[in-house]
DNA sequence: ATGACCAATTGA
DNA sequence: CAATTGGTCATG
């Protein structure tokens, strides 16, 4: 043991704070002294301190702490178990991340309380995997330990969890079933043998995507490894589920969804955790499971925005498993119809390989076409059905249903509240700054959603008339213009909270909004998309690329041969990627002009939101990496908050989540007022 | 968060 | 001079 110098001996010359360092080691000392006398129960003979994550949602206080483990829980208190500690004179609860021989704390160490059950909830890779995501997103452990580990239940906790059988995989058949892909053969041979290849996968339309990804699975399952897979909802979450019980029979894998109640949730989480399952799927909470031996993770869908967590540190589950990928060394795919910029990234990155299916042969499975609205239907009548559903529409619909069902997309109601001009459709705007329309009542002039000013004798700007359209057209209108236009053929909607998960192969026309469009037996004989321009004239960085990916989610549910047909303008180039089915092209279109606009993922960007004094003390505090921008501070919606926005070059990105890290562990200790710290926030 | 501690400030 | 308030630091 060596003697620490006394600085005040060598320093005659002191600093008034270090002056008062000295007390506070003194206060230390005094501290140890009175715990050294306290009487102890016997500890642990070997490993005595356990290193504890303590639930406090502080983020200076976000690392391990030091306790003495009691010799009574010398083998209870292993790493991953869940115990009551007392900390700051509280009790409070945390896990064990680790058993130590000794501990660099140089007082004493408090006991564990208790050790609230054996059962370890929290593997080491999870346990790295937190410690990963809370740093990527300047977040805190224990607000994503709250997303990873779900609330015990003791009575589930008594049930033993029944091993899986010995899986039988084909890896032949597996193989067989990626054969039109271009290295999809090889790719799953490689998850088969136990390697870890990465792929951004652009599924082609009419693909059953699930059974594709059910085979990766199982080449995966047969290396003796686990596999992970996250979709957008419960509806997607059903349909994997069936695609892996029909090839894996029953027993193997395990579906964790937000509907199962707390006592089914942690039942299935135990099973994974306790190994007896090792092929999960689920929605975005599952991205955290803990399967053991991960040899595959799976996105699907990436764009839809179902991925990105509302709690805090808000992460996308594509970046989680990603992470996971990386940390557990795991094979990923990140798949879709659609593909995001995010994926073109890692292609352009070399983080990714490709894998497709090549275009001449997406072209002979269906066609895709598009059809604007006529002048001759313009003159005619602006209102008219004949607009908003030109001639082609119905020939395309009558020629579907000769065969099956055909599937109708419209834009949700309500969805964009902007409004636009009624005879061209170009957005209206407000005539002194350029801010979209809005009518805030029934009876009231349209007001301008940026700086308020009302437009009571609005015109449009492109061709001069005056009336204004509200876009509105909500799914049951559109049900009823076609059960008039279509006598004695069956219509039904799907959306919000009447979903129609399946329909069969009888023809019908299914009228559903985006992401609620229900599969048809075989595929759909016709897919319609109704308003495009509505999608496309939203105001967000992403509206070209998420209108995209919802009428490609939309098309590719087309059987073989099947036609689709949008209405819209042909030039708009996400039609024209569309109808060329160029994914591919249109992400890596996108994604140049991030790179030129320096937005994401070419750049990485934060927000700083909160009331305009604790968002200047933030700003202040930070120190940014260089080269860094910040926008803002701006006002942000109406009750006198602000945001800033941070933006540095893809390459200081792990720098500015550090710095906002360091931000928020600074703001907490010196309790200032609390902002919240989004980074790569999902929409702006 | 919560509490302990110290220094500066206030009031009689 | 005591009582009160505010800032800083630590939490094992």
């Amino acid at each position: 043991m060596s003697q620490q110098p006394d600085p005040a001996a060598e320093q005659p010359e002191l600093l008034p704070g270090m002056v008062r360092a000295t007390a506070r080691d003194a206060r230390r000392q005094a501290a140890r002294s009175r715990q050294r006398t306290a009487a102890q129960a016997p500890l642990a003979d070997r490993a005595p301190v356990a290193q504890v994550l303590v639930d406090v949602p502080l983020a200076h206080l976000d690392r391990p702490f030091d306790y003495a483990v009691p010799a009574s829980m010398a083998d209870d208190a292993s790493p991953g178990v869940r115990v009551k500690v007392r900390f700051a004179g509280q009790d409070v609860d945390g896990y064990v991340v680790a058993r130590a021989e000794r501990s660099d704390h140089p007082g004493a160490l408090a006991p564990l309380l208790r050790v609230v059950s054996a059962e370890p909830v929290l593997s080491t890779a999870v346990a790295e995997l937190t410690a990963a995501v809370a740093a990527r997103y300047a977040g805190t452990r224990s607000d994503v330990l709250r997303l990873a580990v779900p609330p015990r239940h003791a009575t589930t906790e008594k049930e033993p969890s029944p091993p899986a059988p010995r899986p039988e995989v084909d890896l032949g058949a597996a193989a067989d079933a990626w054969a039109d892909h271009t290295h999809g053969p090889a790719f799953v041979r490689a998850l088969g043998a136990g390697g870890a290849p990465r792929a951004v996968w652009s599924a082609p339309p009419t693909a059953d995507w699930a059974a594709l990804l059910a085979q990766a699975a199982a080449a995966t399952h047969h290396s003796g490894r686990g596999a992970l897979l996250c979709v957008p909802d419960g509806k997607d979450v059903a349909r994997l589920d069936a695609a892996l019980t029909a090839l894996l029979g029953p027993g193997h894998h395990v579906a964790l969804t937000a509907e199962s109640g707390p006592s089914a949730r942690y039942r299935d989480f135990l099973a994974v955790s306790r190994g007896a399952r090792r092929v999960v799927v689920g929605t975005r909470a599952a991205a955290f499971a803990p399967v053991s031996d991960l040899g595959l993770v799976v996105v699907w869908d990436d764009g839809d925005d179902l991925h990105a967590e509302p709690r805090a540190p808000y992460p996308h589950t594509r970046e989680v498993l990603l992470l996971r990928a990386e940390q557990e060394g795991a094979a990923a795919i990140v798949g879709g119809f659609a593909r995001t910029v995010e994926a073109a990234y890692l292609l352009e990155s070399g983080w990714a390989r490709e894998l497709s299916v090549d275009r001449r042969v997406i072209r002979e499975r269906v066609q895709v076409g598009v059809t604007g609205a006529s002048d001759h239907d313009l003159a005619r009548d602006v209102h008219s059905r004949n607009s908003r559903m030109p001639h082609q529409v119905h020939t395309t619909i009558r020629a579907g249903l000769e065969i099956g069902p055909v599937l109708v997309q419209t834009p949700r109601s309500g969805y964009a509240a902007a409004l636009a001009c009624e005879r061209c459709r170009t957005p209206a705007r407000c005539r002194s700054c350029r801010g979209p329309l809005r009518l805030t009542g029934v009876a009231t002039a349209p007001a301008c959603r940026w700086c308020g000013v009302e437009e009571p004798a609005w015109a449009c700007g492109e061709c001069g008339h005056r009336g204004l359209r509200a876009p509105v057209v909500g799914d049951s209108r559109t049900a009823e213009e076609l059960g008039r236009s279509f006598p004695g053929v069956p219509v039904q909607a799907s959306s919000g909270d009447h979903v129609v998960v399946r329909v069969g192969t009888e023809p019908r026309i299914v009228v559903a909004t985006p992401g609620a469009e229900p599969v048809a037996e075989g595929g759909f004989a016709a897919v319609v998309l109704l308003d495009t321009w509505l999608a496309l004239s939203r105001e967000d960085l992403r509206s070209a690329e998420e209108a995209l990916r919802r009428w490609m989610n939309a098309v590719a549910l087309l059987r073989p041969g099947g036609r689709a047909v949008a209405v819209g303008d042909p030039h708009h180039p996400a039609l024209q990627a569309l109808v060329r089915w160029d994914p591919a092209g249109f992400a890596a279109r996108e994604s140049a002009e991030r790179v030129s606009a320096h937005l994401p993922p070419a750049s990485r960007i934060a927000s700083i939101t909160g009331d305009p004094g604790a968002v200047d003390d933030a700003l202040t505090l930070l120190s940014l990496p260089e080269p860094a921008e910040v926008l803002g501070p701006v006002a942000v919606g109406g009750d006198g908050e602000v945001r800033a926005v941070i933006r540095v070059p893809r390459a200081a990105g792990a720098r500015l989540s550090a710095a906002l890290g360091e931000l928020q562990r600074a703001r907490s200790s010196r309790k200032l007022d609390a902002v919240r710290v989004q980074v790569d926030p999902a929409s702006m």
